[in-house]
DNA sequence: TCTCTAAGATTGTGATCATATAATGACGCC
DNA sequence: GGCGTCATTATATGATCACAATCTTAGAGA
């Protein structure tokens, strides 16, 4: 109907429904968007927009970002516009500090729950990441990650810091877009081979020091970008 | 209208509305009311109840109700109910060593930040606590004492932490009924001087030390309740 | 040509309506 | 008398509408 909302945000893959409401669609659809970077920062994000590109009504939609602002992966700019977040460096970094006293935390948490079968499933979500990173596809290659991680996290029965952790994943998906594959390989000398093996040691010291260079490791895949910080918006804009 | 909508829920002590939206304003006052303990942890909240009671439209009781849900603090039941979790020894646990990493982290990562004009603030928050605790007046002074943490972590002006921090709060809430005050007071040794003296030092090790050590104590002024353990529900429910 | 103002367009919010689904209770059958 | 099935009710979900706030833009005046 607008010339605008067929805004340039025709970057929406939908993916199937799942039979489970359409309100859940939506949102798992964009929160995949945003996982895999597909959505430019600073890009505004209406509703109607939005609605009108995924065909349903406006409604289902307002709810999906509702839930997606309180969990911190976009922003509401005035009290109008709704954006993914600007990056700065600072921000990034402490983003990823979070994740490292988050992960480390829940890692040992579930420690005591790990099972043999367990380490064998973890094994193979672990071929999985090789795999899609082979497919040499960046999006997929995080997503199977993060299932390694939160298959390990969740082993504890009473885990309340795993929607924590998805948050700040969720934060720091629009930086995916700029972890190389490449790079990312290169840089994965499989810390998770050392995770599962303080897993099987239940060596509790051991796990933490692997999931935190696990994560310096990707942190490091992304900033050895070149050119990477011309992508960071200085933080003078909100000042 | 219904007999049931009627509910029991006139445990909802409506403040004011800041002109700021109705959404927030319910949103606003079912947290500060989850917070304080003021829900019972079982109870079945309905939309429609809850729209009725605070005399506004189903509307903004649902996005409410959608945006507590996915702070964790208040779960979905099948698909139909809306309950406060039931609380249990485990959980608790988890939430509270959830608070020392988190907190421990966020103080730290704001220490460096903390101007003398900060301290004075935050010695003036300090005073509210114990204002409101003499008060007798148990869910106030945790407000208050959430206040001063906030402030402090707030002072990294890159934090991130905060919101992860408010939804551990959040979904320790329902706790709150069960820490007596006098029990508090005397267990309130005044941690808060210690980190105090940390900030005017910038000694990240001592405020580490001072900011875990005043969590504990809360969670010992809780646990310290005799029968405590009646109230909690076995975990074999749900299993 | 620049600026200020007003009207139109755009969009989020809240209300009302329609529909699908789960819970509850009643009736009938075994 | 107990259990299964069906109907009624209650509730969440999704759609559409109405309104208010905001942004954009066009036009007029200096």
């Amino acid at each position: 109907m607008n010339a605008k909302t067929t805004q340039l945000l025709s970057l929406t893959p939908l993916e199937k429904a799942p039979a489970q409401g359409v309100n859940l669609w939506v949102y798992h659809s964009l929160r995949r968007a945003l996982m895999c970077g597909q959505i430019e920062p600073g890009l505004p994000l209406t509703i109607r927009g939005l609605a009108e590109v995924m065909h349903v009504s406006p409604m289902p939609v307002r709810e999906a970002l509702h839930r997606l602002t309180c969990e911190g992966a976009v922003e509401v700019r005035d009290n109008r516009r709704v954006m993914v977040p600007q990056m700065t460096a600072a921000r990034f970094k402490e983003l990823y500090e979070l994740r490292i006293v988050l992960e480390t935390h829940a890692a040992e948490s579930a420690l005591p729950y790990c099972r043999p079968e367990h380490i064998t499933e973890l094994e193979r979500l672990d071929n999985l990441i090789d795999l899609a990173y082979q497919h040499s596809d960046t999006g997929e290659g995080s997503l199977a990650n993060q299932e390694f991680h939160r298959y390990l996290y969740q082993r504890n029965p009473f885990q309340v810091a795993v929607p924590l952790i998805e948050s700040v994943w969720l934060q720091l998906g629009p930086f995916v877009r700029f972890a190389k594959n490449k790079l990312t390989q290169h840089y994965r000398i499989d810390r998770h081979k050392e995770a599962l093996q303080a897993l099987r040691q239940q060596n509790a010291f051991a796990l933490r020091r692997a999931i935190e260079a696990d994560i310096r490791d990707g942190l490091a895949s992304i900033q050895a970008v070149e050119g990477i910080h011309e992508h960071f918006k200085e933080q003078a804009l909100s000042a």
